[in-house]
DNA sequence: AATTACTAAACAAACGTTTAATTAATTTTT
DNA sequence: AAAAATTAATTAAACGTTTGTTTAGTAATT
């Protein structure tokens, strides 16, 4: 099924609807009213709008997988700068699609199973282990430690970017950066937080003494 | 405002679902079935299904700033053993509310002003200053690094402990620790994410070479 | 006797979805 | 290439539920 530019006008907006009031926050109507479109259309397109839901996260988990996979096997970095690499990948994923991430925040926050809560177990799972996969070659390899706790180290990691995602708002009112521009204020913080995120890892990971 | 039996039951409940379901997902009547209560007592005890959310917030944010003062300003620890006094006392406190503590996520998610989002808010900037206070005092002491970001540690403990929390069904899937009972399993995962947390305070706060 | 606790029923508004009718685009037939 | 037939896109209105809240009346407590 290929998707015209309205099906994508109505994605769009139910992202940005669905993370900022959440999904039973956000009604039919909310969403065709901001996509400029009839009521009508969203059931037309996607069936009910759970499977609209459905759609937004098919479209979203489709390509991260690849990437990650091929990341991991490049034999042209060390395993410390693949880690590196991971968390800057990572991090500029979350930024670039920050509402969708936000949607499957609440989404697995959720105590209840649906078809995207396994679709987002799926994806967790497969990630665990290609992030074990990494580990284990710099175990290997003698760069990392011998005790590594993988799901820890990722809960930090998605955690940390997770918490700022969430709640940026919240973080440039403590900050006192309101007089930073968005895109200033982004960069920024990206900085920061890669670095932050870096020294952890290497702490943890890193077997120098 | 003295709190009866009924009242306490309507919050309680409340809590689990509202945690369970989101706010929106939640309804007043799955409440009032729940909590086996006549649905208008809801409206007759709180007044609205947002006072409610109020109500349970209000209950919970009672006691938690007194607690914190006094331990930062405890005179027979080091600042190092305060941190870590502070980790466990935040875990602990999450464990404890954990329901409370997933309703707290997806308010702060939300990008909406309402009377909870402000007060989370000012909760939030109130904790920030107590730990720079002690962050402040490790370093006059020479104990910690002269250069830490109050806000990124900040957001790495709560974030990591978060994360934790909001995945816990999937965290145990994940990790083949479905054998292990309900307690047994806090235990585990309890004793894991604190050593982890002070491990990488340490390495962040520490001044030794 | 008067206040408080509680109930079942009703309220209007909003919800997701469907229907039936109309317009637009595409394909088939002349 | 024009006309007719067929399919797809779009609409406004209506559907039956569910929503949070209120009302008016009853039972319990003070």
């Amino acid at each position: 099924m290929e998707i015209t530019g309205k099906q994508l006008a109505i994605m769009e907006t139910a992202e940005q609807l669905f993370a900022d009031n959440g999904y039973d926050g956000t009604s039919i109507r909310d969403i065709a009213h901001q996509a400029d479109v009839n009521v009508a259309m969203i059931s037309y397109y996607f069936g009910s709008k759970e499977k609209l839901l459905q759609a937004i996260f098919e479209k979203r988990t489709e390509l991260w997988r690849v990437h990650l996979e091929s990341m991991i096997e490049d034999k042209s970095r060390s395993p410390m700068e693949k880690m590196f690499v991971l968390i800057d990948n990572y991090m500029q994923k979350i930024f670039d699609q920050s509402c969708f991430h936000r949607i499957m925040a609440q989404q697995q926050m959720a105590n209840q199973d649906s078809p995207v809560a396994s679709l987002i177990l799926d994806t967790k799972r497969r990630n665990q282990d290609l992030v074990k996969k990494l580990v284990q070659q710099g175990q290997r390899s003698g760069d990392f430690k011998k005790n590594i706790d993988v799901p820890l180290l990722m809960m930090t990691m998605m955690g940390t970017i997770n918490q700022l995602i969430t709640t940026q708002h919240h973080y440039r009112e403590l900050n006192n950066l309101q007089d930073l521009d968005d895109t200033e204020y982004k960069k920024h913080i990206k900085k920061k937080l890669s670095t932050h995120l870096k020294s952890i890892f290497k702490a943890i990971l890193s077997n120098e003494e």
